[in-house]
DNA sequence: TAAAATCCTGACCGATTGGTTGGTCAGGAG
DNA sequence: CTCCTGACCAACCAATCGGTCAGGATTTTA
Protein backbone atom coordinates (compact mmCIF):
# COMPACT_ATOMS: atom_id res chain seq x y z
CA UNK A 1 0.00 0.00 0.00
CA UNK A 2 1.17 3.59 -0.94
CA UNK A 3 1.34 5.58 1.85
CA UNK A 4 -0.59 9.39 0.63
CA UNK A 5 -0.50 11.64 3.42
CA UNK A 6 -3.66 14.01 3.98
CA UNK A 7 -1.70 17.01 2.98
CA UNK A 8 -0.76 15.20 -0.30
CA UNK A 9 -4.08 14.16 -1.11
CA UNK A 10 -4.96 17.53 -0.52
CA UNK A 11 -2.70 18.91 -2.83
CA UNK A 12 -3.17 16.64 -5.68
CA UNK A 13 -7.13 17.52 -5.67
CA UNK A 14 -6.96 21.17 -5.24
CA UNK A 15 -3.83 20.82 -8.46
CA UNK A 16 -5.81 19.41 -10.75
CA UNK A 17 -9.31 21.61 -9.94
CA UNK A 18 -6.64 24.80 -10.42
CA UNK A 19 -4.50 23.35 -13.82
CA UNK A 20 -7.89 21.68 -15.60
CA UNK A 21 -10.00 25.17 -14.88
CA UNK A 22 -7.17 27.74 -15.59
CA UNK A 23 -3.76 25.63 -17.05
CA UNK A 24 -0.50 25.48 -16.49
CA UNK A 25 0.87 28.33 -16.49
CA UNK A 26 -2.28 30.61 -15.28
CA UNK A 27 -2.34 28.61 -11.88
CA UNK A 28 0.66 29.54 -8.97
CA UNK A 29 1.95 27.29 -6.65
CA UNK A 30 0.64 29.85 -4.10
CA UNK A 31 -2.65 29.26 -5.01
CA UNK A 32 -2.44 25.14 -5.17
CA UNK A 33 -1.24 25.91 -1.45
CA UNK A 34 -3.74 28.14 -1.02
CA UNK A 35 -6.42 26.21 -2.04
CA UNK A 36 -5.12 23.22 -0.39
CA UNK A 37 -4.85 24.13 3.08
CA UNK A 38 -0.91 24.40 3.12
CA UNK A 39 2.29 26.21 2.65
CA UNK A 40 3.91 26.63 0.13
CA UNK A 41 6.99 24.86 1.06
CA UNK A 42 4.98 21.72 1.80
CA UNK A 43 4.31 21.29 -1.84
CA UNK A 44 8.00 21.54 -2.92
CA UNK A 45 8.33 18.72 -0.17
CA UNK A 46 5.84 15.92 -1.85
CA UNK A 47 7.32 17.46 -5.50
CA UNK A 48 10.25 17.99 -6.73
CA UNK A 49 9.08 21.03 -8.89
CA UNK A 50 5.49 22.47 -10.62
CA UNK A 51 6.31 20.70 -13.69
CA UNK A 52 6.63 17.42 -11.91
CA UNK A 53 3.53 17.91 -9.89
CA UNK A 54 1.51 18.61 -13.24
CA UNK A 55 2.60 15.61 -14.55
CA UNK A 56 1.35 13.49 -11.73
CA UNK A 57 -1.88 14.64 -12.18
CA UNK A 58 -1.50 14.14 -15.91
CA UNK A 59 -0.80 10.57 -15.22
CA UNK A 60 -3.42 9.94 -12.35
CA UNK A 61 -5.97 11.45 -15.02
CA UNK A 62 -5.12 8.85 -17.77
CA UNK A 63 -5.41 6.78 -15.46
CA UNK A 64 -8.49 7.07 -14.16
CA UNK A 65 -9.84 7.63 -18.10
CA UNK A 66 -8.37 4.26 -18.63
CA UNK A 67 -9.70 2.24 -15.86
CA UNK A 68 -13.13 3.65 -16.82
CA UNK A 69 -12.85 2.64 -20.44
CA UNK A 70 -11.97 -0.61 -19.45
CA UNK A 71 -15.77 -0.97 -18.31
CA UNK A 72 -17.26 -0.30 -21.86
CA UNK A 73 -15.98 -4.21 -22.94
CA UNK A 74 -19.07 -5.09 -25.43
CA UNK A 75 -20.57 -7.94 -27.01
CA UNK A 76 -20.48 -8.26 -30.62
CA UNK A 77 -21.99 -5.22 -32.32
CA UNK A 78 -24.97 -6.86 -33.69
CA UNK A 79 -26.98 -3.30 -33.58
CA UNK A 80 -26.51 0.15 -33.16
CA UNK A 81 -27.05 -0.61 -29.59
CA UNK A 82 -23.47 -0.49 -28.44
CA UNK A 83 -22.57 2.37 -30.32
CA UNK A 84 -25.31 4.86 -28.70
CA UNK A 85 -23.77 3.13 -25.28
CA UNK A 86 -20.55 3.86 -26.08
CA UNK A 87 -20.94 7.35 -26.77
CA UNK A 88 -23.69 8.26 -24.61
CA UNK A 89 -21.18 6.60 -22.04
CA UNK A 90 -18.13 8.75 -23.25
CA UNK A 91 -20.40 11.82 -22.95
CA UNK A 92 -21.55 11.18 -19.51
CA UNK A 93 -18.29 10.50 -18.32
CA UNK A 94 -16.55 13.48 -19.28
CA UNK A 95 -19.32 15.48 -17.65
CA UNK A 96 -19.23 13.74 -14.24
CA UNK A 97 -15.42 13.87 -14.45
CA UNK A 98 -14.79 17.47 -15.74
CA UNK A 99 -11.52 17.82 -14.07
CA UNK A 100 -9.96 14.76 -15.68
CA UNK A 101 -11.51 15.45 -18.95
CA UNK A 102 -10.71 19.14 -19.65
CA UNK A 103 -7.38 18.54 -18.51
CA UNK A 104 -6.50 15.88 -21.06
CA UNK A 105 -8.50 17.59 -23.85
CA UNK A 106 -6.15 20.67 -22.35
CA UNK A 107 -2.69 19.05 -23.37
CA UNK A 108 -3.61 17.74 -26.42
CA UNK A 109 -4.29 20.87 -27.97
CA UNK A 110 -1.93 23.20 -26.24
CA UNK A 111 0.17 20.46 -25.83
CA UNK A 112 2.96 22.90 -24.35
CA UNK A 113 4.77 20.06 -22.10
CA UNK A 114 6.00 17.13 -24.84
CA UNK A 115 5.14 14.07 -22.05
CA UNK A 116 1.75 15.56 -21.83
CA UNK A 117 0.87 15.30 -25.37
CA UNK A 118 2.16 11.55 -25.67
CA UNK A 119 0.27 11.01 -22.55
CA UNK A 120 -3.09 12.47 -24.23
CA UNK A 121 -2.09 10.17 -27.60
CA UNK A 122 -2.03 7.42 -25.76
CA UNK A 123 -5.01 7.82 -23.91
CA UNK A 124 -7.03 8.64 -26.68
CA UNK A 125 -5.83 6.21 -29.09
CA UNK A 126 -7.06 3.93 -26.26
CA UNK A 127 -11.25 5.27 -26.59
CA UNK A 128 -10.51 4.80 -30.65
CA UNK A 129 -9.32 1.90 -31.28
CA UNK A 130 -11.35 0.38 -29.09
CA UNK A 131 -14.37 2.41 -30.79
CA UNK A 132 -13.15 1.52 -34.02
CA UNK A 133 -12.99 -2.23 -33.38
CA UNK A 134 -16.72 -1.90 -32.15
CA UNK A 135 -17.65 -0.32 -35.72
CA UNK A 136 -15.54 -2.69 -37.75
CA UNK A 137 -17.52 -5.70 -36.22
CA UNK A 138 -21.22 -3.55 -36.35
CA UNK A 139 -19.50 -3.20 -40.58
CA UNK A 140 -19.24 -7.11 -40.67
CA UNK A 141 -22.38 -7.81 -39.12
CA UNK A 142 -23.98 -5.68 -41.84
CA UNK A 143 -25.36 -2.96 -39.67
CA UNK A 144 -22.92 -0.34 -40.75
CA UNK A 145 -22.35 0.99 -43.67
CA UNK A 146 -19.20 -0.81 -45.64
CA UNK A 147 -17.90 1.54 -47.66
CA UNK A 148 -16.52 3.68 -45.09
CA UNK A 149 -13.35 3.90 -43.03
CA UNK A 150 -13.82 2.85 -39.31
CA UNK A 151 -11.51 5.31 -38.42
CA UNK A 152 -13.56 8.44 -39.76
CA UNK A 153 -16.92 7.35 -37.66
CA UNK A 154 -14.46 6.53 -34.61
CA UNK A 155 -13.72 9.93 -35.24
CA UNK A 156 -16.56 11.72 -35.54
CA UNK A 157 -18.59 10.38 -32.89
CA UNK A 158 -16.27 10.85 -30.18
CA UNK A 159 -15.52 14.43 -31.78
CA UNK A 160 -18.94 15.81 -31.35
CA UNK A 161 -19.02 14.52 -27.95
CA UNK A 162 -15.36 16.19 -27.30
CA UNK A 163 -16.97 19.50 -28.97
CA UNK A 164 -20.35 19.29 -26.98
CA UNK A 165 -18.10 18.75 -24.07
CA UNK A 166 -15.99 21.62 -24.59
CA UNK A 167 -18.37 24.42 -26.23
CA UNK A 168 -21.01 23.55 -24.26
CA UNK A 169 -21.14 26.75 -22.14
CA UNK A 170 -21.08 28.23 -25.61
CA UNK A 171 -23.69 26.40 -27.32
CA UNK A 172 -26.52 27.52 -24.80
CA UNK A 173 -25.73 31.24 -25.14
CA UNK A 174 -26.63 30.30 -29.06
CA UNK A 175 -29.46 32.20 -30.22
CA UNK A 176 -32.50 29.98 -31.48
CA UNK A 177 -31.11 26.52 -30.56
CA UNK A 178 -32.53 23.71 -28.32
CA UNK A 179 -29.45 22.52 -26.95
CA UNK A 180 -30.35 22.24 -22.86
CA UNK A 181 -29.14 18.99 -21.85
CA UNK A 182 -26.08 17.55 -22.64
CA UNK A 183 -26.97 14.29 -22.59
CA UNK A 184 -30.12 14.85 -24.72
CA UNK A 185 -28.29 16.46 -27.21
CA UNK A 186 -25.56 14.04 -27.45
CA UNK A 187 -28.51 11.52 -28.46
CA UNK A 188 -29.77 13.65 -30.83
CA UNK A 189 -26.50 14.41 -32.63
CA UNK A 190 -25.36 10.43 -32.45
CA UNK A 191 -28.86 9.86 -34.40
CA UNK A 192 -28.41 12.37 -36.65
CA UNK A 193 -24.51 11.09 -37.48
CA UNK A 194 -25.92 7.14 -37.59
CA UNK A 195 -29.35 8.02 -40.24
CA UNK A 196 -27.44 11.38 -42.05
CA UNK A 197 -28.83 14.48 -42.75
CA UNK A 198 -29.63 14.01 -46.18
CA UNK A 199 -33.02 13.23 -47.03
CA UNK A 200 -32.99 8.92 -47.47
CA UNK A 201 -34.46 9.19 -50.98
CA UNK A 202 -32.48 11.45 -52.76
CA UNK A 203 -28.63 10.36 -51.90
CA UNK A 204 -27.30 11.52 -54.94
CA UNK A 205 -23.90 13.15 -54.22
CA UNK B 1 -7.86 56.02 -42.81
CA UNK B 2 -6.56 54.98 -39.54
CA UNK B 3 -3.16 55.76 -38.48
CA UNK B 4 -1.40 52.22 -37.38
CA UNK B 5 2.64 52.63 -36.93
CA UNK B 6 5.21 50.25 -37.91
CA UNK B 7 5.42 49.21 -34.11
CA UNK B 8 2.14 48.99 -33.15
CA UNK B 9 1.15 46.35 -36.21
CA UNK B 10 4.39 44.46 -35.11
CA UNK B 11 3.28 44.41 -31.82
CA UNK B 12 -0.49 43.34 -32.96
CA UNK B 13 1.24 40.69 -34.85
CA UNK B 14 4.09 39.33 -32.59
CA UNK B 15 0.91 39.08 -29.72
CA UNK B 16 -1.88 37.49 -32.21
CA UNK B 17 0.55 34.95 -32.54
CA UNK B 18 1.72 34.17 -28.72
CA UNK B 19 -1.35 34.33 -27.24
CA UNK B 20 -3.15 32.22 -29.82
CA UNK B 21 -0.25 29.87 -29.20
CA UNK B 22 0.13 30.05 -25.33
CA UNK B 23 -2.64 31.82 -23.74
CA UNK B 24 -3.16 35.06 -22.42
CA UNK B 25 -1.22 34.07 -18.77
CA UNK B 26 1.71 32.11 -20.49
CA UNK B 27 2.59 34.93 -22.70
CA UNK B 28 4.69 37.95 -20.88
CA UNK B 29 4.45 41.34 -22.12
CA UNK B 30 8.33 41.10 -22.49
CA UNK B 31 8.22 38.42 -24.74
CA UNK B 32 5.92 39.95 -27.10
CA UNK B 33 8.23 42.87 -27.13
CA UNK B 34 11.50 40.91 -27.48
CA UNK B 35 9.31 38.96 -30.70
CA UNK B 36 8.40 42.39 -32.21
CA UNK B 37 11.30 43.89 -31.99
CA UNK B 38 10.27 46.72 -29.98
CA UNK B 39 10.99 47.45 -26.05
CA UNK B 40 8.11 46.56 -23.27
CA UNK B 41 7.24 50.26 -22.62
CA UNK B 42 6.69 51.06 -26.26
CA UNK B 43 3.63 48.28 -26.17
CA UNK B 44 2.70 50.14 -22.63
CA UNK B 45 2.49 53.61 -24.86
CA UNK B 46 0.09 52.00 -27.59
CA UNK B 47 -2.41 50.05 -25.31
CA UNK B 48 -2.72 51.12 -21.37
CA UNK B 49 -2.37 47.65 -20.16
CA UNK B 50 -1.94 44.28 -21.24
CA UNK B 51 -5.79 42.98 -21.09
CA UNK B 52 -6.63 45.51 -23.06
CA UNK B 53 -3.69 44.31 -25.98
CA UNK B 54 -5.45 40.68 -25.45
CA UNK B 55 -9.20 42.49 -26.39
CA UNK B 56 -7.79 44.23 -29.13
CA UNK B 57 -6.66 41.14 -30.85
CA UNK B 58 -9.82 39.11 -29.87
CA UNK B 59 -11.65 41.88 -31.39
CA UNK B 60 -9.51 42.10 -34.61
CA UNK B 61 -9.75 38.33 -34.84
CA UNK B 62 -13.16 38.54 -34.67
CA UNK B 63 -13.45 41.22 -37.53
CA UNK B 64 -11.58 38.96 -39.83
CA UNK B 65 -13.30 36.14 -39.73
CA UNK B 66 -17.01 38.00 -39.88
CA UNK B 67 -15.25 39.81 -43.44
CA UNK B 68 -14.52 36.56 -44.19
CA UNK B 69 -17.65 34.66 -43.66
CA UNK B 70 -19.82 37.29 -45.40
CA UNK B 71 -18.19 35.96 -48.64
CA UNK B 72 -20.20 33.05 -48.37
CA UNK B 73 -23.80 34.40 -48.95
CA UNK B 74 -24.43 31.14 -51.05
CA UNK B 75 -27.53 30.83 -53.30
CA UNK B 76 -30.47 29.31 -52.07
CA UNK B 77 -30.02 25.16 -50.76
CA UNK B 78 -31.41 23.23 -53.79
CA UNK B 79 -28.59 20.43 -53.51
CA UNK B 80 -26.21 19.65 -50.61
CA UNK B 81 -23.11 21.52 -52.80
CA UNK B 82 -23.30 24.75 -50.74
CA UNK B 83 -23.43 22.54 -47.90
CA UNK B 84 -20.24 21.21 -48.72
CA UNK B 85 -18.54 24.40 -50.13
CA UNK B 86 -20.20 26.07 -46.36
CA UNK B 87 -17.91 23.09 -44.67
CA UNK B 88 -14.96 22.78 -46.53
CA UNK B 89 -14.44 27.02 -46.36
CA UNK B 90 -14.72 26.94 -42.70
CA UNK B 91 -11.91 24.16 -42.58
CA UNK B 92 -9.59 26.16 -44.90
CA UNK B 93 -9.97 29.47 -43.31
CA UNK B 94 -9.73 27.83 -39.81
CA UNK B 95 -6.08 26.06 -40.76
CA UNK B 96 -5.30 29.41 -43.17
CA UNK B 97 -5.90 31.80 -39.83
CA UNK B 98 -4.76 29.59 -37.87
CA UNK B 99 -3.49 32.25 -35.23
CA UNK B 100 -6.87 33.98 -34.85
CA UNK B 101 -9.16 30.47 -35.12
CA UNK B 102 -7.08 29.26 -32.30
CA UNK B 103 -7.69 32.36 -30.31
CA UNK B 104 -11.02 32.20 -30.51
CA UNK B 105 -11.77 28.78 -29.78
CA UNK B 106 -9.29 29.11 -26.60
CA UNK B 107 -11.67 31.75 -25.24
CA UNK B 108 -14.38 29.94 -26.39
CA UNK B 109 -13.43 26.98 -24.26
CA UNK B 110 -11.08 28.72 -21.50
CA UNK B 111 -13.14 32.05 -21.00
CA UNK B 112 -11.57 33.63 -17.92
CA UNK B 113 -11.70 37.20 -19.63
CA UNK B 114 -15.87 37.92 -19.74
CA UNK B 115 -15.50 40.30 -22.43
CA UNK B 116 -13.87 37.48 -24.24
CA UNK B 117 -16.42 35.12 -24.28
CA UNK B 118 -18.90 36.94 -25.10
CA UNK B 119 -16.93 38.03 -28.23
CA UNK B 120 -16.54 34.23 -29.18
CA UNK B 121 -20.03 33.69 -28.68
CA UNK B 122 -20.96 36.41 -31.00
CA UNK B 123 -18.76 35.24 -33.75
CA UNK B 124 -19.46 31.67 -33.40
CA UNK B 125 -23.71 32.83 -33.33
CA UNK B 126 -22.75 34.20 -36.47
CA UNK B 127 -21.65 31.07 -37.98
CA UNK B 128 -24.23 29.17 -37.02
CA UNK B 129 -27.59 31.41 -37.53
CA UNK B 130 -26.13 31.48 -41.22
CA UNK B 131 -25.68 27.34 -41.73
CA UNK B 132 -28.86 27.24 -39.91
CA UNK B 133 -31.10 29.29 -42.37
CA UNK B 134 -28.63 27.21 -44.78
CA UNK B 135 -29.73 24.09 -43.52
CA UNK B 136 -33.33 25.03 -43.20
CA UNK B 137 -34.19 26.04 -46.76
CA UNK B 138 -32.86 23.06 -47.62
CA UNK B 139 -35.07 21.26 -45.27
CA UNK B 140 -38.03 22.85 -47.53
CA UNK B 141 -36.40 22.25 -50.83
CA UNK B 142 -36.67 18.40 -49.95
CA UNK B 143 -33.19 18.05 -50.26
CA UNK B 144 -32.36 17.46 -46.50
CA UNK B 145 -34.11 15.31 -43.84
CA UNK B 146 -37.00 17.79 -42.33
CA UNK B 147 -37.18 15.36 -39.10
CA UNK B 148 -33.89 16.92 -37.24
CA UNK B 149 -33.12 19.52 -36.19
CA UNK B 150 -31.05 22.36 -38.29
CA UNK B 151 -29.54 23.54 -35.29
CA UNK B 152 -28.54 19.99 -34.03
CA UNK B 153 -27.28 19.36 -38.08
CA UNK B 154 -25.29 22.96 -37.79
CA UNK B 155 -23.50 22.25 -34.26
CA UNK B 156 -22.81 18.99 -36.37
CA UNK B 157 -20.81 19.84 -38.98
CA UNK B 158 -19.06 23.16 -37.26
CA UNK B 159 -18.29 21.17 -34.38
CA UNK B 160 -16.34 18.09 -36.62
CA UNK B 161 -14.60 20.65 -38.22
CA UNK B 162 -13.59 22.38 -34.90
CA UNK B 163 -12.41 19.08 -33.54
CA UNK B 164 -10.31 18.22 -36.72
CA UNK B 165 -8.83 21.82 -36.71
CA UNK B 166 -7.70 21.23 -32.44
CA UNK B 167 -7.24 17.72 -32.62
CA UNK B 168 -5.33 17.34 -36.05
CA UNK B 169 -1.74 17.40 -34.75
CA UNK B 170 -2.91 14.18 -32.63
CA UNK B 171 -5.34 12.58 -35.05
CA UNK B 172 -2.42 12.19 -37.19
CA UNK B 173 -0.11 10.24 -34.73
CA UNK B 174 -2.91 8.28 -33.89
CA UNK B 175 -2.54 4.38 -34.47
CA UNK B 176 -4.19 2.41 -37.70
CA UNK B 177 -5.35 6.06 -39.11
CA UNK B 178 -5.53 7.13 -42.49
CA UNK B 179 -5.81 10.80 -41.34
CA UNK B 180 -3.51 12.32 -43.97
CA UNK B 181 -4.84 16.05 -45.50
CA UNK B 182 -7.03 17.93 -43.50
CA UNK B 183 -9.21 19.23 -46.40
CA UNK B 184 -9.79 15.71 -47.96
CA UNK B 185 -10.65 14.19 -44.16
CA UNK B 186 -12.85 16.47 -43.78
CA UNK B 187 -14.41 15.83 -47.04
CA UNK B 188 -15.02 12.23 -45.77
CA UNK B 189 -16.62 12.96 -42.36
CA UNK B 190 -18.90 15.59 -43.89
CA UNK B 191 -20.06 12.94 -46.22
CA UNK B 192 -21.07 10.42 -43.40
CA UNK B 193 -22.64 13.26 -41.91
CA UNK B 194 -24.28 13.66 -44.44
CA UNK B 195 -25.30 9.91 -45.40
CA UNK B 196 -25.28 8.37 -42.08
CA UNK B 197 -23.09 5.72 -40.28
CA UNK B 198 -25.77 2.88 -40.86
CA UNK B 199 -26.15 0.76 -43.91
CA UNK B 200 -29.09 1.36 -46.05
CA UNK B 201 -30.31 0.45 -49.40
CA UNK B 202 -29.67 3.12 -51.61
CA UNK B 203 -26.55 4.39 -50.53
CA UNK B 204 -24.22 4.26 -53.28
CA UNK B 205 -21.49 7.07 -52.99
C1' DT C 1 12.12 76.96 -38.34
C1' DA C 2 10.05 76.56 -33.93
C1' DA C 3 6.54 74.36 -31.45
C1' DA C 4 3.76 70.39 -30.88
C1' DA C 5 2.72 65.83 -31.14
C1' DT C 6 3.98 61.24 -31.53
C1' DC C 7 7.15 57.19 -31.14
C1' DC C 8 10.19 54.93 -28.56
C1' DT C 9 13.41 53.73 -24.79
C1' DG C 10 16.23 52.61 -20.38
C1' DA C 11 15.77 52.84 -15.72
C1' DC C 12 12.95 51.83 -12.28
C1' DC C 13 8.84 50.21 -9.08
C1' DG C 14 6.22 47.03 -5.97
C1' DA C 15 4.29 42.59 -6.32
C1' DT C 16 4.57 37.88 -7.43
C1' DT C 17 6.89 33.99 -9.51
C1' DG C 18 9.09 29.15 -8.86
C1' DG C 19 12.10 27.37 -5.72
C1' DT C 20 15.46 26.91 -1.28
C1' DT C 21 16.79 27.18 3.42
C1' DG C 22 16.87 26.07 8.16
C1' DG C 23 14.27 24.36 11.39
C1' DT C 24 9.92 22.65 14.33
C1' DC C 25 7.10 18.90 15.53
C1' DA C 26 4.82 14.26 16.06
C1' DG C 27 5.47 9.54 16.14
C1' DG C 28 7.63 4.90 15.49
C1' DA C 29 11.82 1.90 16.45
C1' DG C 30 15.74 0.59 19.24
C1' DC D 1 15.09 7.86 26.69
C1' DT D 2 17.40 8.57 22.36
C1' DC D 3 17.41 8.56 17.46
C1' DC D 4 15.51 8.91 13.20
C1' DT D 5 12.19 10.17 9.69
C1' DG D 6 8.58 12.30 7.12
C1' DA D 7 5.31 16.15 7.27
C1' DC D 8 5.17 20.73 7.61
C1' DC D 9 6.17 25.87 7.63
C1' DA D 10 8.03 30.92 8.01
C1' DA D 11 11.48 33.39 5.95
C1' DC D 12 14.07 34.07 2.29
C1' DC D 13 16.16 34.11 -2.68
C1' DA D 14 16.93 35.65 -7.50
C1' DA D 15 14.17 36.36 -11.38
C1' DT D 16 10.32 37.94 -13.63
C1' DC D 17 5.81 39.92 -13.63
C1' DG D 18 2.74 44.05 -15.23
C1' DG D 19 3.21 48.74 -15.20
C1' DT D 20 5.28 53.82 -14.66
C1' DC D 21 8.02 57.76 -15.82
C1' DA D 22 11.21 61.13 -17.54
C1' DG D 23 13.35 62.15 -21.44
C1' DG D 24 15.58 61.49 -26.23
C1' DA D 25 14.50 60.92 -31.16
C1' DT D 26 11.57 61.66 -35.04
C1' DT D 27 7.81 63.37 -37.55
C1' DT D 28 3.76 66.86 -38.17
C1' DT D 29 2.06 70.98 -38.00
C1' DA D 30 1.91 76.02 -37.75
Amino acid sequence: MVRVSNGEKRILEAAENLFSRHGFDAVSIQKIATQAGVSKATIFHHFSSKQELYITILKQACLDIGTILQSLEKEPCTSVKPLRDFASAHLKNMFDQQDVSRLILREMTDGDIKQGQALAVEVFGEHFSRLIVLIQSGQQEGVLRKNMDAADAAAAIVGLNVFMFQSWSVLQHLPATSFTDPAHTGERWLRLLLLGITDKEETAA
